[in-house]
DNA sequence: GCTCGGATGGTCT
DNA sequence: GACCATCCGAGCG
């Protein structure tokens, strides 16, 4: 997103068939981009006022990504965010969404090429799992997943 | 450190 | 008209 962003430490799974997703219920206009390819963008506004990022994995199933920890483009990460601690510039989905500028353009575009730039880490990070936050329905599943050594973690696991 | 509640608007029933 | 995959600031300890 031009030259912004940093290592995904925080992400949560939503699968078809689960009461907590989006495509929970078939095909709707604002959830299309779950239906399509894998490794394309599904943007949704939560709350009527913050944009959440999420990747496509399989049809129906997407991972929306919670937490990042910020590496590149700080300065204008902070611009946007309005932020002076780091710990807070991309700890949250709405958070990433204002410091990367997430909005409706993403919304569809592949992820293998600009504005994004994905890539694995070197060394394979030791995982942990934990129940969803923020949601009503399916809340017992584990679905949580991300570094729970980081210090840039929505809360801890 | 914590909890609580308001802001805010698209989506679906 | 209710429901949200949220955030932030105020108030309290």
């Amino acid at each position: 997103m031009s030259g912004v962003g940093g290592i995904i430490v925080e992400t949560e799974a939503y699968l078809p068939d689960d009461a907590a997703s989006h495509s929970y219920g078939g095909m709707t206009e604002r959830n299309r981009a779950m239906f399509g390819p894998s490794a394309q963008a599904y943007v949704y506004l939560s709350y009527g006022l913050h944009w959440c990022l999420n990747f496509v994995c399989l049809p129906a199933s997407a991972v929306l990504i919670r937490a990042i920890e910020p590496k590149w483009g700080l300065e204008t990460m902070r611009e946007r965010r309005g932020v002076s601690r780091d710990r807070l510039l991309c700890s949250g989905p709405g958070r990433i969404g204002q410091a990367l500028a997430i909005n409706m353009e993403q919304n569809g575009l592949p992820l293998w090429r600009e504005p994004f730039c994905l890539r694995l880490p070197e060394a394979r990070p030791e995982i942990s799992a934990g129940a969803r936050i923020g949601i009503s329905k399916a809340v017992e599943q584990p679905w949580r997943f991300g570094l729970a050594n980081s210090n840039f973690l929505s809360r801890k696991f």
